[in-house]
DNA sequence: TATATAAGTTAGGTTAGCCTAACATTTATG
DNA sequence: CATAAATGTTAGGCTAACCTAACTTATATA
């Protein structure tokens, strides 16, 4: 079976890069998957030259629009795998990731949302984790109409002062915002709950969401 | 995934030896599988240093008990899924087999229990073939006592000839046969059907049965 | 801001599982 | 039973995906 390490490779990065809202390290990826450093840079190269990645020498690593396609694909088919497995045929929790682990690369898409249907489409898996919608495409929060609503899906920020800025302003994965006012190269309105905020058309472009 | 082309060897050769009944030759492995006689006969020799199959240097081909153990475990997984699928997700009978193939090598073997309970513990899979019962383990059909009652799983026969006579006796996968007598290095008599058999000793160290 | 520590890269290797081409053995058949 | 055809083996090679050890670059912190 082919390409069983790329998806987990990009099922490490989408979590990873959602978990911590921003352009995610290497180092990460090797602890997160158990695999050494060598390794991991090694798939990195294969993963930007798919361009399913945006990676340069000794940086960080995000995916790209293409790259979090690929990702929602095996992620839908892993959350989807491990709700059934714990809802339907009633193992354990703590056994359905590992499981899941392995079916996703096998399972087809007819298969998986047949599965989904038979589970009532759930909108989280048994760990609480949002269950992808991939028929919705991600874009930057920059492409967004005005007056149009989105939801935010994680950052490719590569700062922690301004992802912490970013954050504390509630630009956080799953928020839902909606598009109040663009100023042409300049900052970008909108609202956030109850508050109206203004963003650098910079940051707009590091932030990928989901159109509603 | 590790032993993924193991297990497809090993499902390979116990559905090609139980549709011929009789012991099989690499190139049929080779057909089945699509990989060449090259690549085949290298895994012949790793599953014969294993114990899993019996085999000399030019000559043909049989699992032995561990290897059809081993076998039927994943046949088991294999035929489950197909059911499961066909059934239970309405996906069609063309498809079944291709997706099973990949998924069989990921399901544990609690989940593959819970599905057949799903099923309501199906006999055969949404081709026909029978789903084995792993629990039993295969023997040697002169390993069986007098009065004892079995199910023909396959032989290990080499020679078309000598399978003939055997296959005409009616000695074939499914058949179930009664111990009538046995006598010491001499012929087995046997019940088969309403027709009483003899059958040579050193033709009873060829044929792999299941005790009832 | 110098330096220690962490992260990333490179070089060199291993293993499983595949391949083709050439050669050896067995089996089938005239 | 000789020879053609089929089957099996060997040699040599390839790729994906891993590894360790040594080295380079970036980051954290004193
Ligand atoms: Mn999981
Ligand atoms: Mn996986
Ligand atoms: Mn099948
Ligand atoms: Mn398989």
């Amino acid at each position: 079976m082919k390409d069983i390490s790329k998806e987990d490779y990009l099922r490490a990065i989408y979590h990873l890069q959602k978990d911590q809202n921003m352009a995610i390290r290497s180092v990460e990826i090797s602890k997160y998957l158990g695999i050494s450093k060598a390794s991991v840079n090694e798939m990195i190269r294969k993963l930007a030259k798919e361009e399913l990645i945006e990676y340069k020498l000794y940086s960080s690593i995000n995916l790209t629009k293409k790259g979090i396609e690929e990702a929602e694909k095996i992620v839908y088919k892993h959350k989807i795998l491990e709700s059934f497995l714990s809802k339907i045929l009633g193992i354990g929790k703590n056994k359905v990731h590992e499981e899941a682990d392995k079916l996703e690369h096998g399972v087809s898409k007819e298969a998986a949302k047949k599965l989904d249907k038979l589970l009532k489409n759930p909108k989280t898996c048994p760990h609480g984790g949002k269950i992808p919608n991939s028929d919705k495409k991600a874009c930057l929060l920059g492409d967004i109409c005005v007056n149009n609503e989105a939801t935010v899906l994680f950052t490719k920020i590569k700062n922690k002062q301004t992802l912490e800025r970013i954050n504390s302003l509630g630009i956080v994965p799953e928020a839902k915002i909606k598009i109040l006012n663009k100023i042409k190269k300049g900052p970008l309105e909108l609202q956030l709950g109850n508050s109206k905020i203004a963003i650098g058309g910079d940051i707009c472009s590091q932030i990928y969401v989901k159109e509603k």
